[in-house]
DNA sequence: TCTCAAGGCCAC
DNA sequence: GTGGCCTTGAGA
């Protein structure tokens, strides 16, 4: 029977029953669809996986046990040894274990992804049969951070308040980290209005003759402003909004994972005409030679180009200063409170959306932005494993 | 328009 | 509390 004849003659037989027509046809619909991808088994229990639920292939039963879980875990106690097996459709399995082999496998709300999975992957896991799971949680990761709201449960929590309290929200979280970066760069702009000078009057950077009694002092020096730069870091985040919440381990690990990212955006306007004009002190300029003098030619080559990718970008000062904070709450992973850092994630994400959406930034805008946000963390491992002394 | 995942609802 | 099913919303 053709497939609209077959249609109309269903409609005929429950026009009287419209509502429970549509119901019982998206039930059909929705097992049809349900055939159409085989996610293989459930990572927790092993019984049939329904898709991808933060971040792994699980079944229903688990992606609602996971879901629950968020808040109730510190709750859960094993009786025995904390090594039950999770079997499916038993219902009384042990909550304790069952949530840690959920965070073992790892599920996690930074995985939560809305839509369909881009064909491109799919097409790929089926070429790889299920084995590559990993991997294609990885780029659906990576796709995900591009789109750059990193929208979680707490968006419930966030969406509670009005529209108008929300804009509130934003425009205040926007106008007071404004505020704290523009103390944080405090002393800079004057850097900026030396570059300009000497820019207009032909520049030539100094060629430093690499002696030992040269490194020695060029790196005393860059010692010396990055100890001022520690000071800076500290006292920006700790004045954010909602940060003063952190414990100590965490805000130590922010700012060692941030420490030089944060540097970048510091001296994000004297990336100038191929050189960078950040004064370290009155007289050594962090020009190309001296920061390859300190961080070696590759690095600098490296980190240089990362930064000229980003002052292209254009970022208006509001634009810095909340990329500036994000990022300290997006790069660090295992803090003791991570549930916090998500929610800061939450507000600052919001908050830096809201900004670039002020502004009218297009999608191929945002892509590349983050792309090149997403740099960071790699470049400062780089910097931070190098021997200042 | 279709597919998929998050989150809500509710019988058990 | 669990798990099946539904709605919603994002994105291809």
């Amino acid at each position: 029977m053709p497939h609209r004849i077959k249609e109309i003659r269903e409609r005929e037989l429950f026009r009287l029953y419209d509502h429970e027509f549509l119901q019982l046809k998206s039930r059909n619909d929705r097992k049809q669809c349900e055939i159409t991808y085989d996610f293989g088994n459930c990572k927790i229990c092993d019984d049939k996986s329904t898709g991808i639920h933060y971040g792994i292939s699980t079944c229903e039963p688990c992606k609602g046990f996971f879901k629950r879980s968020l808040l109730r875990h510190p709750e859960y106690k094993c009786n025995k040894s904390q090594s039950c097996s999770i079997l499916p459709r038993k219902t009384k399995k042990c909550k304790f274990c069952r949530w840690h082999k959920c965070l073992k496998e790892g599920m996690s709300v930074d995985k939560i992804r809305m839509g369909r999975i881009p064909n491109s992957i799919k097409k790929h896991k089926v070429n790889n049969s299920i084995q590559n799971l990993s991997e294609i949680n990885e780029n659906i990761k990576i796709l995900e951070f591009y789109k750059l709201i990193p929208f979680t449960f707490y968006r419930e929590k966030f969406l509670n308040s009005s529209k108008e309290n929300q804009t509130l929200v934003l425009s205040l979280l926007k106008d007071k980290t404004y505020q704290l970066f523009q103390e944080c760069i405090e002393g800079f702009d004057s850097y900026e209005t030396r570059a300009l000078n000497i820019l207009q009057s032909g520049y030539v950077p100094i060629d430093y003759e690499r002696s030992q009694e040269n490194i020695d002092f060029i790196r005393q020096t860059f010692l010396s402003f990055l100890k001022n730069h520690a000071m800076a870091v500290y006292k920006f985040i700790n004045n954010l909004p909602g940060f003063d919440r952190l414990d100590k381990h965490d805000m130590n690990v922010m700012m060692n994972d941030n420490f030089f990212s944060l540097l970048a955006y510091r001296s994000y306007k004297l990336f100038l005409e191929d050189d960078c004009f950040l004064m370290l002190d009155e007289k050594v300029q962090f020009d190309k030679n001296v920061a390859s003098i300190i961080l070696g030619d590759e690095i600098q080559i490296k980190g240089f180009s990362h930064c000229f990718k980003m002052t292209s970008f254009r970022l208006t000062e509001i634009e810095i200063a909340l990329s500036a904070a994000f990022i300290f709450t997006t790069f660090s992973q295992n803090l003791l409170n991570m549930d916090l850092v998500r929610e800061l994630k939450e507000y600052y994400g919001r908050a830096l959306y809201y900004v670039l959406t002020l502004n009218k930034r297009n999608k191929d805008f945002l892509e590349n932005y983050i792309r090149e946000l997403c740099k960071f963390p790699q470049m400062n491992k780089l910097c931070l494993e190098i021997n200042y002394s």
